[in-house]
DNA sequence: AGTATAACCTGTCTGC
DNA sequence: TGCAGACAGGTTATAC
């Protein structure tokens, strides 16, 4: 479900929260989560340390202790909570409070690295670019669009842009007047900066409103609900009117996923 | 290198 | 009301 500003929204609130304090325990509620690692590796590790920082890459959450990394992918359905749940997958607790990985449909990931590791472990090693840095420029989506493939399917690749998801992909194409089906390298460079300034504002507008919340999936950490679904051009729009003009928005499956577009508004 | 498919897991919604 | 099928914010293994 979160893609990059759901989760840079969990990062900041559980950064601001807990940075700087010792974790004193650690429970493991369900262990499917756990990817290279078992309960005890965390219980030998963890508990004791104090957590410096809670980062990001892409879709991943970087729980930076004094010596380990906790990796966490929240996939379809995780999220972060300050109260227990049913769904409650992990607990952290610090002096006084604790905070819950909730997930409904058990997706999510939790990897446990040495920081000496972290530059290679798997998960992070061929990740692209984060679309919210310097980095990011009409040079690099430039270097990227070499390839035949459609727009939509190479945006949500995550070795090439470390972040984009099925909606913020969709939203941003739309943004760009580009047709999610359109070959990547048919782009002009006037095409490449629209969509690399689209990409951008798309997401910093979703982080700015906290996410998007189609349903009780998605919430803040607080518990509320994002506000970038009352934002959203196309995404799940489908046989409602364009934002921008009175063509009705189309799904698509591209990859057995949807993409939604105006036919009208992108070429 | 690319793509297509199924798989992972659990729930909701739709149509018959 | 029941049941089957499609679908969901994501990724990965496998086969071509």
């Amino acid at each position: 479900m979160p893609e990059l500003p759901e989760v840079e929204n969990f990062r900041g609130r559980l950064h601001d929260r807990l940075s700087g304090k010792p974790l004193e325990n650690l429970i493991v509620h369900d262990s499917f989560l756990l990817k290279n690692c078992d309960k005890s590796d965390l219980q030998d590790v963890l508990p004791g340390t104090t957590l410096n920082a809670v980062k990001r890459r892409g879709k991943y959450l970087l729980f930076s202790f004094q010596e380990y990394i906790l990796l966490n992918h929240l996939r379809m359905s995780g999220r972060w909570a300050l109260e227990k749940g049913d769904r409650t997958r992990l607990t952290l607790q610090f002096c006084k409070e604790s905070v819950f990985l909730e997930d409904l449909r058990r997706l999510g990931t939790l990897h446990l690295y040495h920081e000496s590791e972290l530059n290679n472990c798997d998960p992070l090693a061929d990740m692209g670019v984060e679309p919210l840095s310097d980095q990011f420029t009409d040079h690099k989506l430039q270097s990227l669009c070499c390839t035949n493939r459609e727009l939509k399917r190479l945006l949500v690749d995550q070795k090439r842009i470390a972040g984009l998801g099925n909606i913020y992909s969709c939203e941003a194409l739309f943004r760009a007047g580009l047709h999610p089906c359109r070959s990547a390298s048919s782009l002009t460079d006037q095409e490449v900066h629209e969509l690399r300034t689209s990409i951008q504002q798309t997401l910093r507008e979703a982080v700015k409103h906290e996410g998007t919340s189609f349903d009780q999936l998605y919430k803040t950490a607080s518990g509320k609900p994002g506000q970038f679904q009352h934002l959203l051009n196309v995404y799940d729009r489908e046989g409602e009117l364009c934002t921008e003009c009175d063509s009705q928005v189309k799904r698509i499956k591209q990859g057995q996923r949807s993409s939604y577009l105006c036919e009208n508004c992108q070429e």
